[in-house]
DNA sequence: AACGATCCCTGTTGGC
DNA sequence: TGCCAACAGGGATCGT
């Protein structure tokens, strides 16, 4: 699944292939992609010709500024991946998106699930869009303790949907969320407003660590269907996970089984001992 | 306003 | 062994 370090991994692996190019050719093979772009047909012409500037990341969201004022927006859902290829590589069944910036090589955009999605945006557009109202950027932009505490204050969610919440920190998904919670001690089911400082001063240091791990090793590869780097490598943090996708399975610290439960129809994990 | 439920998708998994 | 329901989940939207 991609989460933040999953999408800043890819954002380093296509500055070399984007940065500075021109678009010479766009390709959409389903159109299902384009569905948060408010015209479709503007996808394609807003982009023919431009020259691709800076690669920017807010949370999951990958941003490329393009040409003078436009903001070319991916998001890779669920099953979303981006790669660089050879333009004479077999196209893989799933590939969404191609983009030609260059006389050999292309970057394509392939995703089973078509979660995914990307548009070209106006300033006006991207200013009423989601992505306009995410939160903070989780590895960027970590609000001190306090100011994480006082917005999590009188509300009754659990601590783990407020992690989700895009509008609250931009960048945890269902895999980091659950290892951030681990990492912190902390039962993700906790209504949000229980928590003390000092709680959200442990989770505000697991997510540092745990997001500063997961992109040291290139991001989460679950399987052959999930998240690629874009040089078609897997990512290396499978390994190191304490608890997500290990229902069941003793406790890395304590030996404990590790419990599988719902979390408001998510999927979640957590050492019982190791986590009130 | 806050919160939970539902929907969109399709490859994989697990039970019978 | 083969079939099929259940499952996976980010974000938008809707109902309470």
């Amino acid at each position: 699944m991609p989460e933040l370090p999953e999408v800043e991994t890819t954002r380093r692996g296509l500055v070399p292939a984007l940065t500075g190019r021109p678009v010479l050719a766009v390709e959409v093979l389903h159109s299902r992609m384009l569905r948060r772009q408010p015209d479709p047909a503007d996808f394609v012409t807003r982009l023919a010709g431009k020259v691709v500037g800076r690669l920017r990341r807010r949370g999951k969201f990958l941003l490329i500024e393009v040409g003078e004022d436009l903001t070319w927006v991916f998001h890779l859902g669920m099953s979303g991946r981006m790669s660089v290829s050879d333009r004479a590589a077999p196209v893989h069944i799933h590939t969404r998106v191609v983009v030609q910036t260059d006389a050999c090589h292309e970057v394509r955009m392939v995703d089973p699930r078509t979660f995914g999605f990307t548009a070209v945006l106006t300033p006006e557009e991207l200013a009423a869009s989601s992505i306009a109202r995410l939160g903070p950027d989780a590895l960027t932009a970590l609000p001190p303790a306090r100011e994480m505490a006082s917005k999590a204050a009188g509300r009754r969610v659990a601590t783990k949907t407020l992690l989700l919440d895009q509008r609250y920190l931009a960048g945890l998904g269902n895999i980091y969320a659950d290892e951030v919670l681990f990492q912190a001690g902390i039962s993700g089911d906790r209504p949000a407003g229980s928590l003390t400082l000092v709680e959200m001063g442990a989770i505000r240091s697991a997510i540092r660590r745990v997001l500063a791990d997961g992109l040291e090793h290139g991001g989460t590869s679950l399987d052959d269907l999930a998240y690629l780097l874009p040089d078609g490598r897997a990512g290396r943090h499978l390994e190191y996970l304490s608890v997500y996708g290990r229902g069941g399975k003793p406790c890395r610290r304590c030996g404990a089984p590790i419990v599988k439960e719902r979390i408001n129809g998510r999927s979640s994990h957590r050492c019982p001992a190791c986590q009130a």
